[in-house]
DNA sequence: AACAACTCCAACCGCTATTCG
DNA sequence: CCGAATAGCGGTTGGAGTTGT
């Protein structure tokens, strides 16, 4: 698939588009051995078919251990609310002070559901006393300590990548992302997103979720790399064939 | 059940800032 | 100091998924 890159004669065009998991494998592997160093040099050095910006972006958005999945909580809404009262359209500032949020997510997150639905958020706002520090919010979630999924990653404190944690109650059904509720119920990925539609009452939102978009195609592809032909994965499943993958490869020298 | 409209977010694009020779 | 290369940032978009009719 995406790695056929960097062949003698006939370059391939540059990838775009969504990753793979087999890219990321790729990616995540060659850092964990050779660490960031230059991004152009990178991707050829991998034999990743990407641009180097791609790369850089896939690693600190997505598979960057420590970033965080998952729904904004409250206190995160507070607190970017009121940093971007401060410093505006600074994302990157502001993702400063929320530990594992990316600049994109905060970014998309103020756009789409702060800029565009005001009279909403600040409702939200108000039952949530805004910390607005790191520490605030680490205190102000802290004993349910949804910040971590129940898969974590060891060692290389990978937080949840790929899951979305089902548990911020507080902020509601925010969006109906549910599709290890379907492993749960047997569903294969062939016709999980089908099987997943919203009025599918044997698969409602309250669960476990998963970040839909992805779902499907991380399901389907893991099942191409999944030794024992795992297909609709639940959060074990994934986590088992990522944790071998990690187990393959030596103790990294970069300071995750 | 089917379709249209809407929502969300991963990823791209273009620009600026920084680093390096 | 200058120019090229690289990294980083913020804006924008495409498409998948969700919701409403």
């Amino acid at each position: 698939m995406g790695r056929t890159c960097g062949r003698a004669g006939g370059e391939p065009a540059v990838r775009k588009g969504p990753w793979t998991l087999e890219e990321d494998l790729v990616l995540v592997g060659y850092i964990s051995q050779h660490g960031e160093g230059s991004w152009d040099n990178l991707a050829r050095a991998a034999g990743l078919n990407r641009n180097g910006k791609s790369c850089r972006l896939r690693w600190l958005n997505y598979l960057r251990p420590g970033v965080r999945r998952g729904s904004i909580t409250p206190a995160e809404d507070a607190a970017i609310r009121e940093l971007h009262a401060s410093l505006g359209n600074k994302w990157s500032k502001i993702a400063e002070h929320l530990p594992g949020r990316t600049d994109n997510e905060i970014k998309n997150y103020w756009r789409t559901r702060i800029q565009r639905r005001p009279a909403a958020s600040a409702q939200q706002q108000q039952a949530y006393h805004a910390p607005a520090t790191a520490a605030a919010i680490a205190a102000s979630e802290g004993a349910s300590s949804s910040s971590s999924a129940s898969a974590s990653h060891g060692s290389s404190a990978a937080g949840d990548w790929w899951y979305v944690e089902p548990n911020h109650p507080e902020q509601g059904a925010d969006r109906s992302q549910k599709s290890v509720a379907a492993a749960a119920a047997g569903v294969d990925s062939g016709s999980a997103s089908s099987a997943l539609t919203r009025r599918d009452s044997s698969a409602t939102a309250g669960d476990g979720y998963m970040k839909t978009s992805y779902s499907d195609r991380y399901y389907s592809e893991l099942s191409s790399v999944a030794a024992d032909g795992v297909k609709m994965v639940d959060a074990e499943s994934f986590w088992n064939v990522v944790d071998n993958f990690w187990g393959t490869l030596p103790v990294p020298d970069a300071t995750f």
